[in-house]
DNA sequence: GTCTATATCATGATAGAC
DNA sequence: GTCTATCATGATATAGAC
């Protein structure tokens, strides 16, 4: 029995994902090559194909790999809450904590990877390729309907359109932050053992976006006549 | 004289940056190939190293040439502004909205380009490479000083750490929605010939921005507290 | 399941004719 | 300023030994 044998079934698997998440993010989808993908995982060129079938079988195994229990944890902590209470509407910073809070836990898990994910989630939601726009969205629509639905209930007298949009904004500034928040030169400034304290940014982002969502409505009727 | 000499002096150039914004948005900068970047252009493969030396030279000139007279135009917005108030502080929402206005005039513009260029200025924020990353901070740091002086003076009260993480968030909003905006399920239920409709998206937006820049500080001495 | 070797084609860059 | 031809390298994918 040779020493490899003790390993994980899957490890070779793994060791692909894993560096696939990392140099995903680094040098695009198109731009990691299967060499690069091999060379960091340090197993064999023709594993992927092997083990996944194709580069592009590969791109939508890293996103289910933790997309996937991301929704479901989602969707779970948004039953939870609508448990306890028991019947009435939730608060919209509760409704707002729960989506947050399951992408802020991850990223502080750098070790595992799981910032490297969410920094990768970031672009890919703004990828123009469309059959990764079709995945992205497949993937995300059962979670989208129940937060979209919990927020309907939490604020009646909000407009269905502008809540939309909203959600838009919202989901938007999260990506982003998450994406950005090592690379972007302003905010170089804030206490460096700081900047990966999720709790510290789940407050402050928290806040923003419980204020935006509930902002006063634009006037667009305005809007309308002006144009 | 032959027909070609008709042509503007540097056409070639323009047809290549044009192309380059294009397809650079689709592929991303790697994925994009030369060979697709001259084929589109409908020049020779040899054009892009003779007139800009290198693909990363050519990338660089892509993001100069709009972004460049972007940040001007934000900050003589901002001076106008200045100007008319006369000594006293902006309004946030003034603020806001001459850094807004800019970038949504920009995506009206589908026929010269500008609404590919925002959108791969939004991929472009969170791109991990370091180069691009130098690049994008040098180009934005004047139109950024700027704007965070007349935030300052405009909300005294709001600690400098708090103001620059909200700009921060702001920025995201800004450049994820106009990344996104036709790329994303979440908004396909609002009215077709409502969605690039600049003004209605800058009522939304920067109801939406206001309400989250001016939001209620977060409890962070309790979250520091707590971890 | 993992490896080497290879097939086929695309890549960025350049040299030199026109 | 534009072209063709070419270089060395790297791309995805596969066939077949172990």
């Amino acid at each position: 029995m040779s020493l490899r044998s003790v390993k994980p079934v899957h490890e070779t698997q793994t060791r692909i994902l894993d560096a696939a998440e990392a140099l995903f993010l680094l040098h695009g989808f198109e731009g990691a090559s299967m060499r690069m993908l091999t060379a960091r995982a340090g197993v064999n060129l023709a594993a992927i194909n092997y083990h996944f079938g194709s580069k592009d079988a590969l791109i939508e195994a890293v996103l289910r790999r933790r997309l996937d229990p991301m929704n479901t944890s989602r969707i779970a902590a948004l039953d939870r809450l609508e448990e306890q209470a028991a019947g009435r509407p939730l608060a919209p910073e509760a409704i707002i904590g729960a989506f947050v809070g399951t992408s802020l836990r991850m990223i502080e898990d750098a070790r595992g990877g799981g910032r490297n994910f969410i920094r990768l989630l970031g672009r890919t939601y703004t990828d123009p390729d469309k059959r990764i726009r079709a995945l992205i969205g497949q993937l995300y629509a059962p979670a989208m309907e129940r937060y979209k639905a919990a927020f309907t209930r939490a604020l009646p007298e909000l407009p269905g359109e502008e809540l939309v949009w909203r959600m838009h904004f919202m989901f938007g500034t999260l990506s982003y932050t998450l994406a950005a928040t090592d690379t972007v030169q302003l905010i170089a400034g804030c206490k460096p053992e700081d900047r990966y304290d999720a709790r510290l940014l789940e407050a402050r982002l928290t806040a923003f976006l419980v204020a935006g969502l509930m902002a006063p409505l634009p006037s667009v009727a305005s809007v309308r006549k002006a144009a």
